[in-house]
DNA sequence: GCCAACGTTGGC
DNA sequence: GCCAACGTTGGC
């Protein structure tokens, strides 16, 4: 008891995230059927999110899985950071859509985590839905404009969210 | 499909 | 360093 605590208080403060995909691409159920249920999250081309990938994240943070450009846009699930940040190879290949020249294995331009499925909401909690939240209102989705994939969430912003999901 | 908003690129 | 042009995102 008293030695798990002492290993808790060594760690850095949990960070939360909210990790953006478009279902047709890939959705919570294709993350469900990944080996292990895991996934690496690649293909982020945008220097914002590469860095929160790339030097943010920690083994052990939580994220919420988001619907985007779909019927209804909105948060589906939760999903646990099972790795640090690595270079994303899908930069590397000719034939990734994702592909950037300008990226090497020597120098990485972008980065990607591993992201294990922890749970699908029984019903999920909708774009409109988190517009309508008070709490919320700070927060980077709901800015005009955003066009972020991965972003940070606060422990505020996260228990707000949690206390929506039913 | 439309379009507002944004990030990136590249000429200068 | 500026900024127009372009491509992309993503809600609607």
């Amino acid at each position: 008891m008293i030695a798990k605590e002492s290993i808790h208080s060594n760690k850095v403060q949990k960070r939360y995230w909210l990790f953006k995909s478009e279902p047709s691409t890939f959705s919570i159920d294709d993350l469900i059927n990944s080996p292990n249920r895991t996934a690496s999250w690649d293909g982020v081309r945008n220097f914002q999110a590469r860095n929160y990938l790339r030097d943010a994240m920690s083994v052990g943070d939580n994220g919420f899985f988001y619907h985007s450009s779909c019927a209804s846009p909105g948060i589906v699930g939760i999903v646990q950071i099972t790795s640090t940040g690595t270079a994303d190879v899908s930069a590397f290949d000719p034939l990734s859509p994702h592909y950037d020249p300008k990226s090497n294995p020597l120098n990485p331009r972008w980065f990607m985590v591993n992201v294990k499925f922890i749970k699908k909401l029984k019903t999920p909690i909708t774009l409109q839905a988190l517009k309508k939240n008070p709490h919320l209102s700070s927060f980077t989705l709901l800015q005009k404009g955003n066009r972020l994939s991965v972003m940070p969430v606060t422990k505020q912003q996260w228990e707000a969210i949690l206390v929506m999901a039913k």
